[in-house]
DNA sequence: GCAAATAATGCACTTAAGTTGCATTTTTTT
DNA sequence: AAAAAAATGCAACTTAAGTGCATTATTTGC
């Protein structure tokens, strides 16, 4: 807990009741999470603080939003290095399986350069597979 | 017109005067379009009618829904190749520009391929890079 | 340690996009 | 031309996201 608190004071984040629990909370889990899905593991407290409390996360760098192409926002822990260093863009893949319908961040995957026209700067890039995940492929 | 009512009907949708219409529609717009930008565009035909027809098209490998990252569909007419093919994949990519918001396929850049771990299986991918677009990067 | 200032939280409400049900109109089929 | 099928239009609903503001908690200056 304590260690929670140090990475959170880092990144110019109070701890507050909240914050440690929501942090702890996305540490479990091994998929990206909806805000949703945060709700239901958060009895006590208000949808709305946990979504500010999610983009508080966000713009300090302590996670980073999913877009997954089924509509909802889903967020994942930035991995430490990622977070250490500041470093925004998080330029990893995702992979959504379509079966279970989670959606888990591919770290060690990193994205190909794409050379463009003249002209395009590129400044973010979404790259989302779609498929079975290795768990329902199994099935 | 009589050109585009064949299309329509090779991909078995009947060719009605708003179908027509939105075809043409998309035909002159260069970037993606969502349903707002559809609507802004017909006075006299309703949302839902506009919703369903996007979808008739959709579903019928016409246009290919596009998720750019901004929360919003955006829809762009299917390459007649691809189209003629059958291929719903539609395995090119896109770039958003952060600058006035518009969408663009880009349908001479194919996605690398990307190798996964065993048990995952990769069905579709969405790549969307995002930026300024030549024409905001110019100003 | 206490008061003032600042930040976080909770409740109510609003917005926006997507979607569905159903009656009406149009088109197709026989 | 009548019956069947498909398309359209209107109203209403759903869901996720976001905002305003009062209340509560925490931090800061003295």
């Amino acid at each position: 807990m304590d260690e929670i608190e140090k990475v959170l004071r880092q990144h110019r984040v109070r701890p507050t009741a909240i914050r440690l629990l929501m942090y702890k909370f996305l540490q479990e889990r091994k998929v990206a999470v909806t805000l949703n899905d945060i709700e239901s593991g958060f009895d006590k407290s208000d949808r709305t603080t946990l979504y500010r409390t999610i983009k508080t996360f966000e713009k300090n760098g302590l996670v980073h939003q999913i877009d997954d192409g089924t509509g909802v926002a889903k967020y994942a822990l930035d991995e430490p290095q990622t977070a250490r260093a500041g470093n925004t863009q998080n330029l990893h893949l995702h992979f959504h399986c379509t079966s279970c319908n989670e959606t888990v961040c591919l770290t060690d995957h990193t994205i190909p350069h794409i050379s463009l026209p003249e002209g395009f700067v590129t400044q973010d890039v979404n790259l989302v597979l779609k498929g079975t995940c290795d768990k329902c492929s199994r099935k």
